[in-house]
RNA sequence: GGUCCGUUCGUCUAGGGGUUAGGACGUAUCCCUUUCACGGAUGAAACACGGGUUCGAUUCCCGUACGGACUACCA
């Protein structure tokens, strides 16, 4: 029997999270339900400097508003707690330490300007990529160089230090990745990365490995650019003897700019004019506030399809999948290779889906709140009654409003070209007519009424519908376009239809 | 620069030794609609290049080009 799957997404709390670790949580959310493993949410604060105030909660709420709270979190922790690995610095110097006594790793004494020195002096030498590594080592103030007991005296009198993984020469580290198969790289090319800082906080490196050992991680599934640290990775299971257990890793392709080339951007969402972020982000710095794709009126549920499909698909031609649907047909194997650009109309498009899906009762609540905010109340009935006139034509819940508002406001103003195009006597003459029929009948006026009513108008006038159409509809909703003419006669009702038309009447100049 | 990863319509992708290379977004045209949108139909549009291997390569291999990631006491 096969342990139980158990994955995390563990993102840093350094600011908003963009809309690729929101992918990155959803495939790995998937793939534990998928096998009935368990998904947590471990945050990844080790860099004291970059700890943003905020965006933890923001992670949390992101992940909460798709639908996919993790299983264990900082906020819901489970029996390996705690989540956080600020938290958990006690926990870690016991592995460095092993690493220390295994003779994988060795205490470095060098200050941040002899790093740098050291840099200098190789790039002037022309050696291709300075780093601290087997070559170097043998040149800095480290265990390794120094004598045992200056070690010893150095760490009794408190010298600051980092403990460096060492990198053993000639071996070939090999990972078999699950999207991208196996990836091999000579350990010649790596450097002797810092697994404890100055401060007793662990890196990334160490932390990752440690925590994800712990917790019984066994698929890692992350992003691209984690790619070229995994033979490091996998390195420091070999030599804290967890090989055995070393999970599975799964390298996801990048995000990448809808235009030109490169990892998509906060800028580029500036520049084209879409989210980048899952909800609205005020930054603590500078008070900026930045648009989330919620607040920019995209449906949780049309947001994740969409995220879904990037750089992932069934293999077959669907593509409207609910949550359910996608933890059934998911699986690494589907995931792509290569960067995947950002198109924000295919967005778009599933949220105009999602919008047509909606019932009228549910749509209508979206109308009424946008109403509220400008004072005005119409009955749930009634609003009910425009949203389904006027959803086919949204793309998101505000342009119910947006473009509705001729339904509850009367127009003041007439579209200029329409009016110069469109309006005539004839216009004037059947209107008036149809006006003073509207004010004869006594019950309340339903589209096909209104649709008899006025093509008879036109008919005693002898004027052809089909011409004054358009003026008509001027007349009613100040615009040229928009849904089914009777259908709002009948919205609108009599009283407010007769008012419109006088008030056109008066007001609009045929030029 | 070095290491690693990648490359099918404009975009997301399916496919995979012999296919009219399929779908979706977008786009064009037409139909529907007394408007616009929705919907429907149809069209334009792709295997980066060069060598192998093979009867045959878009598919396998190698190179080249191009793109990307990484190259911190950041994750």
């Amino acid at each position: 029997m096969s342990k139980e799957v158990r994955v995390r997404f563990a993102p840093s709390p350094t600011g908003a999270l963009h809309i690729g670790g929101v992918r990155t949580a959803l495939y790995n959310y998937l793939f534990a339900k998928k096998n009935g493993g368990k998904f947590l949410l471990r945050i990844e604060d080790t860099d004291q400097n970059r700890y943003v105030p905020g965006a933890e909660e923001y992670i949390k709420n992101s992940l909460e508003w798709i639908g996919i709270t993790p299983d264990e979190s900082p906020w819901k922790p489970g029996e390996v707690g705690p989540y956080r690995q600020s938290e958990r610095k006690p926990m870690y110097m016991e592995y460095a330490q092993y690493l220390l006594d295994q003779g994988h790793a060795y205490y470095a004494f060098d200050t941040p300007e002899e790093l740098d020195e050291m840099r200098k002096r190789l790039t002037a030498a022309r050696v291709v990529s300075p780093q601290y590594n087997s070559i170097t080592r043998t040149q800095m103030k480290n265990s390794l160089t120094l004598p045992a007991d200056e070690v010893k005296a150095r760490l009794e009198s408190g010298d600051p230090y980092v403990i460096r993984i060492k990198i053993p020469r000639k071996e070939e580290v090999r990972l078999n990745d699950m999207v991208r198969g196996w990836v091999m790289v000579h350990s010649n090319s790596l450097d002797d990365k810092v697994l404890m800082k100055s401060d007793g906080m662990p890196t990334y490196h160490l932390a990752n490995i440690v925590d994800d050992h712990l917790m019984g991680i066994t698929h890692v599934i992350r992003g691209e650019e984690w790619l070229p640290s995994a033979p490091l990775h996998v390195l420091l299971y070999k030599f804290l003897g967890w090989e055995d257990s070393m999970p599975q890793f799964a390298h996801l392709p990048l995000l990448l700019k809808p235009d030109g080339n490169g990892k998509l951007s906060k800028r580029d969402a500036e520049k084209h004019g879409f989210p980048i972020f899952p909800l609205n982000w005020t930054s603590p710095e500078n008070g900026e506030l930045v648009d989330g794709f919620k607040e920019a009126g995209y449906l949780a549920d049309a947001f994740l399809n969409f995220l879904a499909f990037l750089g992932w698909n069934p293999g077959d031609q669907r593509e409207m999948f609910t949550v359910e649907e996608l933890i059934e047909a998911f699986s690494i194997e589907r995931i792509g290779k290569s960067g995947t650009k950002f198109d924000i109309n295919k967005a778009k498009w599933y949220n105009e889906q999602y919008l047509r899906k909606k019932s009228n009762a549910e749509l209508s609540d979206y109308l009424l709140a946008d109403l509220a905010k400008e004072n005005v109340t119409v009955s749930k009935e009634k609003a009910e009654k425009i949203v389904s006139l006027m959803k086919e034509r949204a793309t998101f819940p505000a342009d119910l409003w947006k473009e509705g508002r001729f339904m509850v406001f009367a127009p003041k103003e007439f579209d200029d070209r329409i009016v110069d195009k469109k309006w005539n006597e004839n216009v004037v003459i059947v209107l008036s007519a149809f006006r003073d029929k509207l004010e004869a009948i006594s019950t309340e006026l339903t589209a096909d009424m209104a649709r008899t009513m006025l093509g008879e108008t036109a008919e005693e006038k002898e004027i052809k519908l089909g011409k004054i159409m358009q003026a008509v509809r001027l007349a009613i909703t100040g615009v040229g376009a928009g849904p089914d003419l009777m259908q709002i006669f009948e919205i609108l009702g009599k009283e407010e239809l007769i008012l419109r038309i006088d008030f056109a009447l008066k007001n609009i100049k045929a030029s």
